[in-house]
DNA sequence: CGTAGGTTTGATCCCAGTCAATTAGGGTGG
DNA sequence: CCACCCTAATTGACTGGGATCAAACCTACG
């Protein structure tokens, strides 16, 4: 805001982009967002909204009409399925600059749920649409996070598919540790925004397995549990090479 | 040919995209290219090569350089990733119209093998990217069909973390039948071009349960076996409700 | 404090995996 | 046409990793 008003008043010539919303957001570099020129911007958050949801709340319910795309802005957010006896399979956790809303155009295939107090980037599907026509690297930077989000998939099937609890979770720790690394985060540490039962339902396995195995590592040497939710990494190489199941 | 001269013969004005390959594709309202105009298919198919392959034999591995897209024009194809101590996972069938390529610029994350006797059109990433550049049209339905491909993804990771032996098969029946229906083929009637070890890998099982599995169902009259691989479903309901997870 | 989630730990069970043997099917050559 | 072979598929006996059932233990918050 401080910045904000010092460019107003030095720069009568102030460009709109300048004082937006976008210009200030930790999500663009990582965005569908992050390849627009200003005036491009700007059209696209013409058409935007902020929504804001806290732990727990959801941003649409599977089944539900599915009139929205996102961006994830701030924080943290859960994908799942529920199947008919309540079995539940998360799909995915969301972050900064995570795009949700592909496919799917009719009714929402899974609910999407906040996991931290959330901020997030809120277009109509018509709306997006027009702007995927009108903004060509728009699209294009769609396309290679559609891609990046297959490949992402590809890796969980082969998780669920073929490898052992252990190597489930040595997986989820090395993958969360280098998201948060690329958002900033400190090496060799992580922090889990979500619950063991979270976890479990993300991997395929029960809150007990998941529970087992953390202690397991711990008392391996490959993790240290620390306060707030928080997890020490002393050996990253380790980690990896039993996720990618390097007996 | 025969029918490209008769046309050449009797209509001097031809045009050019009625003569070229694309005309009779029956891959065309399926691929990627299924959107494009008369003048735009011919852009696309001028930078596109026809490649084929026999059953078993690979398009590309796991590692390799990853310098093509592909479109299947005709046949089915196996995508699978490796473990170091060799446990397999199919990660999808590939058939008419599925495109392949999205993702994974670098090298190939996995194999891509034939099934059947395989045709399918290939272009250079290079070659491919300036056609999304020039050809809207074409990214549009490049984007649709991620969207279809990743509701496919999540719709397989509930599957292989939640669903039983029993529950995987009847989905995968039913999918597979729903896919050839799609491409022409008898409702009630699906065609396996996969072997029971395919089947095994792509659900997360092993060739045994596969086949425990389809006994019990031959035996309970939910599918019967019939010569060359078909599988008769007399109950496609029955089949998706316990393929869904109702109890 | 007291209560309620969330988590850890323990005892037991079971679905699917493993190991092993048999059968069916599809192609080849005599 | 049939005997042979090789691979794929089926069936059986047994095992085991992770699920289930159950209880104790934190830890945050009123």
């Amino acid at each position: 805001m401080t910045a904000r008003n010092a460019a107003l008043a030095e720069a009568p010539d102030v460009r709109l982009e300048d004082v937006h919303p976008c210009a200030t957001c930790g999500a663009r570099p990582l965005g569908v967002c992050a390849d627009l020129k200003g005036h491009e911007l700007q059209n696209m958050a013409c058409a935007s909204e902020t929504v804001t949801a806290q732990p727990g709340q959801a941003l649409f319910h599977e089944g539900d009409p599915n009139p929205y795309v996102f961006n994830v802005v701030e924080g943290a957010v859960k994908l799942y399925r529920l199947l008919p006896d309540g079995r539940r399979q998360i799909t995915g956790f969301l972050f900064q600059g995570d795009f949700l809303g592909l496919g799917g155009r009719g009714t929402s295939s899974f609910t999407a749920e906040a996991l931290t107090p959330l901020s997030a980037c809120r277009f109509r599907r018509g709306d997006f649409d027009r702007l995927l026509d009108a903004l060509p690297a728009l699209e294009h930077r769609l396309v290679a996070m559609a891609g990046d989000e297959l490949m992402a998939a590809q890796e969980q099937i082969v998780l669920l598919g073929r490898k052992t609890a252990r190597e489930r979770i040595a997986s989820f720790l090395t993958r969360l540790s280098a998201r948060q690394v690329q958002l900033g985060g400190a090496e060799g540490r992580v922090h889990l925004p979500m619950t063991r039962l979270d976890i479990a339902d993300y991997l395929g396995l029960t809150i007990e397995t998941v529970s087992r195995v953390f202690t397991q590592f711990k008392t391996s040497g490959l993790i240290r549990l620390l306060p707030d939710n928080e997890v020490a990494l002393p050996d990253p190489e380790a980690l990896k090479a039993l996720g990618d199941g390097a007996a």
